[in-house]
DNA sequence: CAGCGATGTGATACAATATAACAAGTCCGA
DNA sequence: TCGGACTTGTTATATTGTATCACATCGCTG
């Protein structure tokens, strides 16, 4: 799996977090120390993380640590908080989280659409927000009237990387 | 405003079995039956399937003919098959497959989005075409050079039955 | 300190993906 | 038509991944 390069992760995740401290402050709820590094985990990755993998990442940190070991139901637990406040995003069709990208202004504007860029080579995900991309679902969803349980798309092809490397192949 | 053109599978799983009949032609190995139909599900789909995905169609298909359900290792069989012949593609980070589609005269025409509103109650899918939407696509991909391998969506939600029963609850 | 939300712990449920082992059927050339 | 290789059927199971339950304990906050 390869992470993206061409910019400051570190950035990223200092956004996310300040955003998610903001909404849990104005919602009077607690970002605890595990939400958070659940949250950073996710952050840091621009490619969607299964709850395994998220548990995976964090039991190797706390090994190196000697810290005890967390079980699968903490991560749940998290990640249930963590979607319930509108902080991350879960993929439904691969099981599998990401944080929301785009900070909160962006987050519950009536008629945007978040569209997911996901990578078949790598798994690389790009997120971004679209109004006219939500009107037109609204629109096609409504001919039929299909009612869409949450504005999220997934495009799938590949990304720039995997693009070259596909040409060297 | 929102032009929805149909869009013909059949030509698409033509082409795909054509080819892969002139492949096997030329291998001297056998196309069956079994074969070509686990090809003709994975043709008629812009989605790529998992094997059992590809299984319950194929079972729900014989099912109505009265005829004998399959097991899931005829399916992987059948995959290994297509795989080894380069007729079908596994996409490893998704566990699924997908007929192989080379060649730039591709069976989408250009510009165009297939859109799928999948029912999560139900399972129930209805295809779109538009053109609209994949101008709006191809500027979003277009701005991270992200290379989607086929234009489509899939958007979940509830169908307009689900949704009267999700009502009466 | 009391109460409640948060976390730990162990077990378990549930689902998806994939293969093993062997029997039976089918094709095709010798 | 015979034999062997290829193909399919059948049953069972392995393997991994995903998710929740039940109950005990911790620890923040009022
Ligand atoms: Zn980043
Ligand atoms: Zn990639
Ligand atoms: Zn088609
Ligand atoms: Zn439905």
């Amino acid at each position: 799996m390869i992470e993206m390069s061409d910019h400051d992760h570190s950035f990223c995740i200092d956004r996310v977090l300040a955003d998610a401290k903001a909404v849990c402050a104005e919602k009077g709820v607690r970002l605890t120390d595990q939400r958070q590094s659940v949250l950073r985990v996710l952050a840091a990755s621009h490619v969607p993380s299964s709850a395994y993998d998220i548990l995976n990442q964090l039991n190797k940190e706390r090994k190196e640590k000697g810290e005890t070991m967390l079980a699968p139901v903490s991560i749940y637990r998290a990640l249930e908080f963590l979607i319930q406040h509108g902080i991350i995003h879960r993929i439904e069709s691969r099981n599998a989280y990401v944080a929301c990208n785009e900070g909160p202004d962006a987050r519950h504007r009536h008629g945007e659409a978040t569209i997911f860029l996901l990578c078949d080579k790598c798994g690389r995900a790009a997120e971004f927000q679209s109004e006219s991309l939500g009107g037109l679902i609204e629109t096609i969803a409504g001919k039929v009237k299909f009612s869409p349980n949450a504005p999220v798309m997934e495009i799938r092809g590949l990304c720039e990387e995997c693009q070259k490397l596909e040409g060297n192949g």
